[in-house]
DNA sequence: TATAATTATTTTATTAAATAAAAAAAATAA
DNA sequence: TTATTTTTTTTATTTAATAAAATAATTATA
């Protein structure tokens, strides 16, 4: 059941809340006045010292030194205000992506700027509670080895793959991995001594561009992942939308052509999943070559090297396939479609792109978003802005941090 | 740009934001004691005998006389709780919805109970400064009829065709009446005064399920109307989605056949609308008739009387017309895919239908869950529950009284 | 039947937090 | 030098929630 709105608000929740509401200011403005803050939340300024000066003491804000330079940007007639700024490395956050037969751990401060990582290869069908158990000990190295004080470390959030339900910390299904009701919040608590978050990675990224990156302020986001499936997450007035169960923004499902479609590995026919991800294109790139066996296509994929098919495949089309350059076209288009979809249905702001959309966004970007501004319903789309995502490999680690940040720090709402 | 997350809480909002927690609770408990209040609200018990004693000094909210009878359901040791609830009659609203040629005004009270209502058409074109006007006299005709006490009259809410921006109280554009940029909202309140708000008629509808229909306390709600066109409204956990511009709920125009699509109004091929609707069925009937003249369908569409030619078409379907009954298991197949497209971004808890989706019910309901179900990713909508509207036609109106509740009352956030 | 136990509500005194108003600080402008 | 302006801090006040105690109204039990 609902909830929410029958909440009261107790009086330590109101300062919490403001608490954070200053934060929230200073991490979305970098560095704001006692007077700017007051008028960004609409506190009185005596609240705002008076907060302030608390999180000063905690050392997690601090004064800027006075510029020295008179020759400073726009100063005016009187008391000349003090800024205050976040002290990023006050706090810091784990961040954990698993992917598929590898995992990246990440430890971030409270920028989500990364400090350290490492790089894990696994089994892709190794037990659950096998890698689980080698993320544990990858994070207590990180820790060792950056030496932060554990006291420091607000938690630990894993962007997981497939359906996941964030309120239970509960991996449904992670179909590439074999993983079944897989309770990583819990595990992952129980081997180290932190707090941890689990959401969908897909959702975590989109988390990242909203607090940290080129979603900052934006009113709607949906960021969409491709590569070996196609998924989108959701920020929404600040708030991550998730929807009613595990399951918001399985858009690679979404069918686009219901009537003589691939099958997809979902049971369905015409799923985005089989038009548009890197396994498929790479598919129908090799059908390609055998069609067109002088191409420069073929050429660049039949050639030694360690790049993968689909780098070989972007950058036939970079330099003048028109083979390569028209079946990216053709495919891109329902990806387009795609997009024209949710902008009907959520009317967002803003889509980020990332995985093999983010590699490909110049061949990418400018078909998907001619498409979409053709198809959308009365120039809907017409504001959209489509940008590849500013993390760019670093987005599954960035978000799960940003997870952990988000959850842990400027919107705790667990009680004290 | 977007500031609700470093808005800072007042005090005084804070006990407008008890005071609601306490309204909605009783609104959705219809009756709760002091004690169940505070422990839904999680505020004290002597907070909530405060705010009460308050709304009962108000007469917005009353003490239920104790059952007289000893026989009551269940009764346990310890001093006998007091139960609560709203006045419905404490307060007023008035909703409007405006659809095509025609127009429906209503008085409701605080349960979004109609108390009167007028019925008026206009002619389809007429300047938009005309029907508001008309709407305007009929309000105030309706308030002098009902001698409600204007005082007692929170304000209008107004659900109106095509993008409405909620914010400014603009219609952006309602094609079927050739109606642009009018700022409703501006102009009612100039003509009435009381306070009026405005939003796409088919939100409103989901906004009166959401909180006084079937849909209550449901965590996602979707609501899709279906008549000449097709939209949709989205609640979710107790806030309306509308999307970063006007236009979220646009799913009558996700492109269902990307191919070979039939063309719709608004430019592109192959829409949700272009298959679905009230007079794309209706077109569809009249070439089978060409073709099965002798089918029950042809005998329905041709008798005289009142009856709309849909109506016709799910009477065939329901007498056992079996060309009419697969006509609409054709159509219908395409609401089924778009249900599940809505569930798998979405992932809503309820799908609630309207129009002509809801009159055709029995015969579409069935079709377009099997559909949703078989083609959702990885039993998604198995949990979702569909279901025509709880208010019938009366959708329209209750929805954007609803909506004036919501806004003026219940979820109030203007400053006092 | 009297008394204990239980639960709900109200009252009283207290506490937390925000804030208005005043004061102080630190600059520019006249 | 003085006035003005803006920011920040301090002080006193106000608002609202709440803990604890008291009261109320019932059932259970001795």
């Amino acid at each position: 059941m609902l909830t929410q709105h029958f909440s009261g608000r107790n009086l330590y929740r109101v300062k919490a809340h403001n608490l954070q509401a200053i934060l929230m200011g200073l991490l979305y403005e970098n560095q704001l006045s006692r007077a700017g803050l007051a008028k960004l939340t609409s506190l009185s300024s005596a609240t705002v010292t008076n907060l302030a000066s608390e999180l000063i003491n905690q050392e997690i804000i601090t004064e800027i030194d006075p510029p020295i330079s008179a020759v400073e940007s726009k100063r005016g007639v009187g008391r000349p205000r003090r800024m205050l700024r976040l002290i990023p490395t006050a706090r810091y956050a784990v961040g954990v992506h698993i992917g598929v037969g590898l995992f990246r751990v990440a430890i971030t401060n409270l920028h989500a700027d990364i400090i350290d990582n490492r790089i894990v290869e696994f089994e892709r069908l190794a037990p659950a509670l096998d890698v689980l158990q080698d993320i544990a000990s990858t994070i207590e190295e990180l820790l060792q080895a950056t030496s932060i004080d554990r006291k420091r470390v607000l938690g630990v959030g894993v962007g997981a793959s497939g359906l996941v339900n964030h309120e239970q910390g509960l991996n449904v299904i992670a179909p590439r991995l074999g993983w079944q009701n897989v309770y990583v919040q819990e595990i992952l608590q129980g081997k180290l001594e932190l707090p941890v978050r689990v959401d969908n990675n897909v959702r975590a990224m989109a988390i990242a561009e909203a607090f940290f990156g080129a979603g900052r302020g934006v009113s709607v986001l949906a960021f969409v992942y491709g590569r070996i499936g196609v998924g989108a997450g959701f920020v929404v007035n600040g708030q991550v939308y998730r929807g009613s169960g595990a399951g918001a923004g399985e858009i690679g499902h979404t069918i686009m052509v219901p009537e003589g479609g691939l099958p997809c590995r979902c049971g369905a026919e015409g799923c985005l999943e089989t038009l548009v991800t890197e396994p498929v294109l790479e598919r129908i790139a090799e059908q390609l070559i055998q069609e067109y066996p002088d191409s420069i296509l073929a050429q660049y994929m039949s050639q030694n090297g360690d790049s993968k098919p689909i780098d070989r495949i972007f950058a036939a089309a970079r330099d003048g396939d028109q083979i390569a350059d028209q079946m990216i076209t053709d495919q891109i288009h329902y990806l387009g479609i795609a997009f024209a979809n949710l902008v009907n249905i959520l009317n967002p702001e803003m889509i980020l792109l990332g995985g093999v959309f983010a590699q490909g966004d110049d061949l990418i970007r400018p078909v998907a978003c001619k498409v979409m501004r053709e198809t959308a319903f009365s120039g809907l789309a017409d504001d959209v802005i489509v940008e590849p995502t500013s993390f760019g490999w670093r987005a599954g680690v960035v978000g799960a941090a940003a997870l952990a940040l988000m959850d842990l720090f400027y919107q705790r709402t667990e009680e004290a």
